[in-house]
DNA sequence: TCTATAGTTAGCTTGATGGCTAACCAATTA
DNA sequence: TAATTGGTTAGCCATCAAGCTAACTATAGA
């Protein structure tokens, strides 16, 4: 769990940089060689390795060396558990708009029903719309 | 287009930071003020408003004084913002996963005509079987 | 075997980040 | 009006991040 913590770190923070965004986005597209990964880039190599490693200690890619090539690949489970905090995050958002607007519904009902003892006898109970959107 | 980049960049740097997703899942809650934020974390409180800053310029947050109390509240778009990156990426990574395997099937049925015509007559099309999970 | 290629290691500089204390407003409240 | 509360500013320090160059290793190809 901790570590688990520690891991969305290390995603979120491999994830802040551009240049390591495009790599994970050109290894969305496939696999590829660590000089194919640099060649967009002006950057050194030495520079360019130190993003590669970012990327792989965040779980986000994995490579294999063979010969004298590393071929990297991306690994996306570490992606998936990023968005995964993404989703729960709105769920409890969204969770709380409704409970929001539950409470604004009963707030409008308690007063329609202070009006109507009020007023005595009128029948004017009417239902609340549905949800709205997103906002 | 280059402002949203860095507008990524800093939403994914903020996340980065436990004590700063604390804060934001915190909000996903309700607002609140900075005291009330602070009161989890045994930071001291200029250390603590220095997180609260990053997420104010990542436009995760956004806060008002009103006397001497400052509220912050979530401003989803900029989570959304991110959520999006991680859905698009999902969504080229999959389109792949589907050319791979259209591939991989090409490759199945060109095998299977080879055979054929090196048999010469014998018919033996069998239909590829559907996408069998994410990996 | 020599040479070019692909990557790696080591070590440096610069600037950002994350923490602290101390001192300082500015509203509330007694 | 004096004291308390809630937040802010300023400035210090240690560590980390992102870039570089130079020198090195190891494989592939001529």
């Amino acid at each position: 769990m901790a570590n688990q913590l520690s891991q969305l770190d290390q995603v979120f923070a491999a994830l802040a940089d551009p240049t390591r965004r495009a790599i994970v986005m050109r290894l969305c597209a496939g696999e590829a060689s660590v000089g194919e990964l640099a060649e967009p880039f002006e950057m050194a190599l030495p520079s360019f390795m130190k993003h590669v490693h970012v990327l792989e200690l965040s779980g986000l890619v994995q490579s294999e060396k063979s010969g004298r090539v590393r071929t990297c690949r991306l690994s996306p489970e570490a992606l998936v558990g990023a968005e995964d905090w993404f989703q729960h995050q709105r769920a409890i958002w969204e969770a709380r708009l409704d409970r929001f607007e539950a409470y604004v519904m009963k707030l409008k009902k308690e007063r329609a029903a202070a009006k109507q003892s009020s007023k005595a006898t009128e029948k004017t109970t009417n239902k609340p719309s549905k949800r709205k959107g997103t906002e």
